[in-house]
DNA sequence: GCCAACGTTGGC
DNA sequence: GCCAACGTTGGC
């Protein structure tokens, strides 16, 4: 059984949850991931319902900024074939194409973004891959515990 | 701006 | 198959 719950990074200066609220249908493709282990859990793990945390990295405030609802599986990431893109990948052919998005829906944004400092002092937070030291993955499976329990911190 | 951590690349 | 070099991520 897969994860049902996740976590996935953006920049703000990219691509802000508030940029996600502003699509027609609240909705949008989730290109440009471009590691193996995480494109393992877009293609094979993420399905439609499993709600995902929308962190926001690189600018303040960092932290989860809220949440959206996985409304479409895995399905190739065209951008990687697109040569002036910045996420394009001369490896990725229509027979091949190696990296995989999903579309996720926005739910809710949090009043007020749930900072990392204050998810690092949470003793129930503790084991959240988010939070371990050199973490750089973009998506990240999450308990349903850990889950609540930043909904909890957001006053959700 | 700095720098630690990590993944990828490429020479051998 | 090893590993040094390099580019990127991302918190501070």
């Amino acid at each position: 059984m897969g994860a049902k719950y996740w976590l996935v990074k953006s920049e703000p200066s990219v691509y802000s949850i508030s940029d996600l609220s502003k699509e027609k249908t609240k909705t949008t493709y989730w290109d440009g991931v471009r590691n193996y282990q995480a494109r393992n859990f877009i293609r094979d793990d993420m399905k439609i319902g499993d709600l995902v945390l929308y962190y926001h990295s690189n600018d303040e405030p960092l932290g989860v900024a809220g949440y959206c609802e996985i409304v479409r599986e895995s399905y190739p990431d065209f951008t990687a074939q697109i040569s002036d893109n910045p996420h394009f990948d001369p490896k990725s052919t229509s027979e091949n194409p190696i990296w995989y998005m999903v579309d996720i829906k926005l739910i809710k944004i949090f009043k007020k973004v749930v900072g990392i400092a204050d998810m690092k002092e949470n003793p129930k937070l503790q084991a959240m891959r988010l939070l371990q030291r050199g973490n750089r993955l973009s998506v990240i499976p999450v308990s349903e515990q850990e889950f609540h329990e930043i909904l909890m911190m957001a006053g959700e």
